[in-house]
DNA sequence: AAAATATCGATATAAAAATATCTATAATGG
DNA sequence: CCATTATAGATATTTTTATATCGATATTTT
């Protein structure tokens, strides 16, 4: 027989983030306890929902006609999401978007951590944003090797993307975050998150078609 | 009887735009003709999900054993994308990603022109980004309505978030594109997309976790 | 010209996600 | 102390989304 693993569904894992953000302004607030109607309130979401999402994060022992208590709820989702123990990632092209990323104080809160950033252009490997130093491509596979890292965020121009994405999984790295226009073609195993503004822009277009 | 609107699901709406930009790789490599299995090869989807979406693009005229013809499903997606007239839209807060919103090019291309800026910070109020202009936020409500714009982007620090977004709905704004680390509480008939980077890097972990 | 094949478009089925319902229980008010 | 109430947690239902199947048809092959 095969035990089938338990994981949230996307859905839930895309709403986790919010809700501790809810919670840590309650923490912020005082607040000691709260009820999945009250985060579905702030959220705009059913209760229901909300029971169901905590219900992956375990953490669940909230109290009938009480709810949650607030604090143990933010470090079962900090848990959960894995914000105590960070994770190490590299960034590849050192351009506009690349160094708003890299100077972007708040992916530390999400275990995020930024340890590298490689680019081309030789007149700025050597230099650094920040605590970041950044690398010629050249050494990508060597530096990603040494310092075990498995996560590539891909900002370079769309035209370069896929090479990019070539050299990382050849790198052995496992998971791409793609900031590129482009739809990369990876072998199994490898997991890509495009952050795709045409496709965020068109699901609010659409949202504002319903509405006027 | 209530006629129902039909109206593209949000899976639908955020894969098109990824259709577009292979479709365009095709044209440009002088490819006339596709099918929806050719496409769903691309993008890593079931030909049944391509042949859903383009239905509701609704220039649907496939042909058994050929497929569709590029440029026209290329023409129809942009028509449906609303991609061929422009929205305007304008941004507030013009720090380190406000600046990288404005100098990015990509909008234009995506129906997307955004036409002022705005920050607090009374310094920068004045000058400009490539050909747009900043302007104090006290002049907000004046140009959002003088220049009839229906989508706010916020990109300032997520401590000022709501008091942007309340200020731009009382200026008339329709749609709010949110790249602050915030929940937006809005009434009713305002569209809000938030651009959640813990939530895609919440993600991106499941995904990895699934493979590792 | 007939047979084989690829693909559309429609429909049916399955899977996933959201919502509603129900029971048990901890707190509160009389 | 008992009735009321809000809410958890489980389960059932509905809705949405994805996948599979099937007949029709345009093209290619024989």
């Amino acid at each position: 027989m095969i035990s089938k693993v338990v994981c949230a569904p996307v859905a839930t894992m895309r709403r986790l983030p919010g809700y501790l953000r809810a919670l840590k302004e309650m923490e912020r607030k005082n607040q000691k306890t709260v009820s999945t109607v009250a985060i579905g309130d702030i959220m705009n979401l059913n209760p229901a929902v909300v029971k169901k999402d905590l219900s992956y994060v375990g953490s669940s022992d909230g109290k009938p006609k009480i709810g949650f208590e607030v604090t143990a709820l933010i470090a079962g989702l900090e848990k959960f999401l894995g914000y105590n123990d960070a994770t190490e990632a590299v960034l590849i092209g050192v351009g506009r978007l690349g160094r708003t990323l890299l100077s972007y104080e708040g992916f530390k809160n999400y275990g995020l951590n930024i340890v590298a950033a490689f680019d081309v252009d030789k007149s700025v490997a050597g230099t650094g944003i920040g605590n970041k130093k950044i690398f010629d491509m050249a050494e990508l596979p060597r530096l990603v090797k040494r310092l075990n890292v498995h996560i590539g965020i891909i900002t370079v121009p769309k035209q370069a993307a896929q090479e990019v994405c070539d050299i990382l999984v050849d790198a052995g790295i496992k998971g791409i975050w793609n900031f590129a226009p482009a739809h990369l073609k990876t072998p199994d195993g490898i997991a890509v998150k495009n952050e795709d503004m045409a496709a965020s822009l068109a699901e609010l277009s659409n949202k504002l078609k319903g509405i006027v």
